[in-house]
DNA sequence: TTGTACGCGTTATCAC
DNA sequence: GTGATAACGCGTACAA
């Protein structure tokens, strides 16, 4: 077998040069000879070297490495984050170590602590568990991605022109009332602007209309449950009325469609429904659902574009700390489907 | 700001022990005394030592990084596979270098390039582009799960017994005619076991069956409109017969039932369903669908707990060869919801 | 129980 | 354009 592992210093005695000239080779090709850079090409391939990254970065400091902790990977949203993220590594070239948080936090500290140890040059965070303020104390470049974010640099949907976007598509249907069904969120997490750009659209517009905030759980079997409840509650509130509903997701509004559906055997003309993200479920439901798009793919290139940025201010020989933290918003799109006109 | 990183020859000055010692306090605390443990204990906090694990690595080899090649995020169960994978950190303690090869094989040669210069310990594979040989010609401990897997060890669902489980349910529901709805699956990977499954049981109990593999592509309207194809078709060649389907994934049979759904506002007592892989959309459809469930869990665990035995082998002074592969087999489970009796 | 000296495979800093 | 030598931070004989 070949167990020994080749290194610079049997491409040197093989070649005749240095280490110190092989090390140039990879780095700097253009400082040797082009006959030279030939010799070693062939030493590189008669001995059959395998570059050995890790006494690299060991070396230069440079790990190359990015952590990344998502809270989990049941949600596509997380999901399709991840994946947008793992493939900017074709644009950036940084490699990602990655975390399943489970909302566990004294586990994600552990993680951060495991990621500090393996020297990642930056950190992107999904999860919530964390401060942001504790999450700034850690003195490494760092983003966060659609979560609270006072003390770090973030990266959001517009949560608020979302939601916008879809109070006035429900408006434009002639929708007589307005509901607005989403679970209990805190003020400082950026998913709120959707309740904020509810409420200023319907009042903007003078539209009657309703916030309905349950916590209908996690399963499916509970969250239809409580969509059947909230059926249940319009139809003896706003009976006759044509009902417009923005829900805070797509799993919630494929579930209510669900109900509704079953119900009447279709979409009455009594009801038109908006979700949120564009998940597949939104786009699979027994009728396709309108939905508020978020770009998961330019968010996360953002944060990425972000982060190196940080990363690289940090290598330079006198690094500028950084004065003042910047949040970016991306819009989100909407998208009209069958539950709108 | 504290610049200057702290490693052993400053503990070692500071509390006058030689580094040995400090090594030893990580690796073999025991061999010291109590007092001199806590001597070192507290000097780690004074000084606010951080562990830089990429020095460990490089000094002992051992990395304790598994790559991850997944094709893609965007199917759920690709990222519940890898959600199961990066949660047996807990257990096994190694790191995970996660790439998306998006069914590009030159791609994907070069991540493995990628992974192989960090000196990963061993290596997982979920995505088809490579061949097992070659995969097996990288000589470095490897697992493929659910994948054509000749010349490497693998972990694969009972794709067979799944299809056998749903065959039977069919035919307890007293199914004229049963038709299994497939795309085209090459014979050398394990889902080929679905198509032998329902073949085999079919013939076994005497019924009347028949396969439709169709190409309905990867978007969603595609699928749509060729499972509406296939409904049609149905309709007209076997008219008041009982039908029972069994989709090749619950995507299909999502798809399917929502184009009979529409059809007759329910679904008729002519049709029975069952689908495969117990995704999401199978729990949230406009009836919950029947389906077979890969256990997502234990085909992770068990692919881990196969490399960790491969690689700890490795890392013995004399490894022993590995004499044959190793290919484990997963029993899927029937979920029997609302699509079936 | 503790210390000395060297090795791991690169890059960086000087020289030439 | 090229080479010698010293880092980088830790593990590990071997010695005491």
């Amino acid at each position: 077998m070949d167990k020994k592992k080749i290194t610079f210093a049997d491409i040197a005695k093989y070649t005749n040069f240095s280490k110190t000239t092989i090390s140039r080779y990879f780095n700097d090709p253009d400082s040797l000879t082009l006959e030279n850079q030939e010799i070693i090409a062939q030493a590189l391939i008669d001995l059959d070297y395998q570059e050995n990254k890790l006494a690299k970065v060991f070396a230069n400091g440079k790990s190359e490495f990015v952590g990344i902790i998502v809270p989990n990977l049941y949600l596509h949203y997380y999901a399709e984050m991840l994946n947008q993220i793992l493939n900017t590594y074709e644009k950036f070239g940084y490699k990602f170590l990655v975390f399943v948080g489970n909302h566990q936090k004294e586990i994600e500290r552990q993680y951060i602590q495991e990621l500090l140890a393996y020297k990642i040059e930056g950190l992107i965070i999904l999860s919530h568990t964390i401060s942001s303020e504790e999450l700034a104390s850690y003195n490494i470049p760092l983003v966060v991605i659609e979560r609270e974010d006072r003390h770090v640099n973030s990266i959001n949907t517009d949560n608020y022109m979302g939601a916008v976007q879809a109070t006035s598509l429900l408006i434009r249907n002639h929708c007589d009332v307005l509901l607005h069904i989403n679970s209990p969120v805190a003020k400082d997490i950026p998913s709120y602007g959707r309740i904020q750009g509810f409420q200023d659209t319907c009042r903007e517009h003078g539209v009657e209309h309703e916030m309905i905030i349950r916590n209908p759980g996690h399963s499916h079997k509970e969250i239809h449950a409580c969509m059947s409840e909230i059926y249940e509650y319009m139809e003896q509130k706003y009976p006759g009325l044509r009902k417009g509903l923005f829900l805070a997701n797509d799993t919630m509004a494929n579930s209510m469609l669900n109900v509704i559906f079953r119900k009447h055997g279709s979409l009455p003309d009594e009801y038109r429904l908006i979700g949120f993200d564009d998940s597949p479920v939104a786009d699979r439901a027994i009728l396709p659902i309108s939905t508020i798009g978020q770009q998961i793919d330019k968010l996360a290139y953002e944060a990425m574009e972000l982060l190196v940025t940080l990363m690289n201010e940090r290598k330079k020989r006198r690094p500028m700390p950084q004065t003042e933290l910047i949040h970016k918003n991306i819009t989100p799109v909407l998208i009209r489907r069958e539950t709108t006109d």
